[in-house]
DNA sequence: CTCATATCAGCTTAACTGAAATTG
DNA sequence: CCAATTTCAGTTGAGCTGATATGA
């Protein structure tokens, strides 16, 4: 069957332009919401994983976050300077240092959860809770499976 | 009702670092498809809204983004200068460009659509059919309302 | 020796703000 | 004059590859 450019509806776009877009339309409003946390949402993110649990390597958030160890020395950089983290040394394998949140951390991860609900509520605004439960599930199967 | 860090399963993240998540999952893997073509994932995906559409300025390209309209003046450039675009004046408000996808455009796309079974397929392993399509429409609402 | 971790250096791309020209 | 579109210039952040050092 002939398919015409014109019928968009059906011609379903495939999952990774999906992502992309609503992580796009995500992304601008975080952005701006938060322009006053001393940090970048990518930031936030790695102290996120971090708080849920409690403790890891760099090289372990690298792999949970799909990029490279060299991303997360850049990304955690800032992150040590402003002692929202901090490290240790790991008796047993005395390369890795093992990082946790401080005060301060767990602080900014205070305020940034604050803003969440009305992004959420304003993205999700014309689905059910059903709906909102359904795809909270279904995208958290897809981010952990590698966790 | 006191959580401890611990009990990570029903911590349920927000929406916003969800998506994020998933987002970094599948860039990693569409980077890495993508590395013969002469494109950027991000210059796909705008590729994909003019393909849809058949034609729009990039001012529309850059509200359907979320992006500024200068984000995609530096976006399209490579694309203009591949020849994957090509643009024209509208007669009737003379200072919007029609950009419309030329044949190396069209094919470019087709050859990127041939990776992404395979990406979607290694990423919903777990799903059967029907949670795909749950998980495809759903993000589609999120992503679809300010189109 | 090899593998994993961490970091430095240099590069590319993606996005922003600010300023300017053009058109309706 | 004002609003929308496009573009130039300059800046920041996010990610990569390559090279290096250290420890199990």
């Amino acid at each position: 069957m002939a398919r015409n450019k014109g019928d968009a509806s059906d011609e379903q776009m495939g999952f990774p332009h999906l992502v992309k877009w609503v992580e796009m339309a995500v992304r601008a409003r975080v952005e701006r919401a938060m322009r006053d946390l001393p940090i970048s949402s990518s930031q936030l993110f790695a102290l996120v994983l971090l708080d849920e649990r409690g403790e890891a390597t760099a090289a372990e958030l690298a792999r949970l976050m799909h990029l490279t160890p060299q991303a997360l020395t850049t990304l955690l950089k800032p992150l040590r300077d402003q002692d929202l983290i901090e490290r240790e040394v790991d008796e047993a394998h005395r390369r890795k240092l093992i990082m946790r949140l401080t005060e301060a951390g767990r602080a900014v991860i205070a305020r940034a959860r604050d803003l969440t609900p009305d992004i959420e509520a304003a993205m999700l605004a014309g689905f059910s809770a059903t709906e909102r439960k359904t795809l909270l599930r279904l995208l958290a199967r897809v981010a952990r499976p590698l966790d």
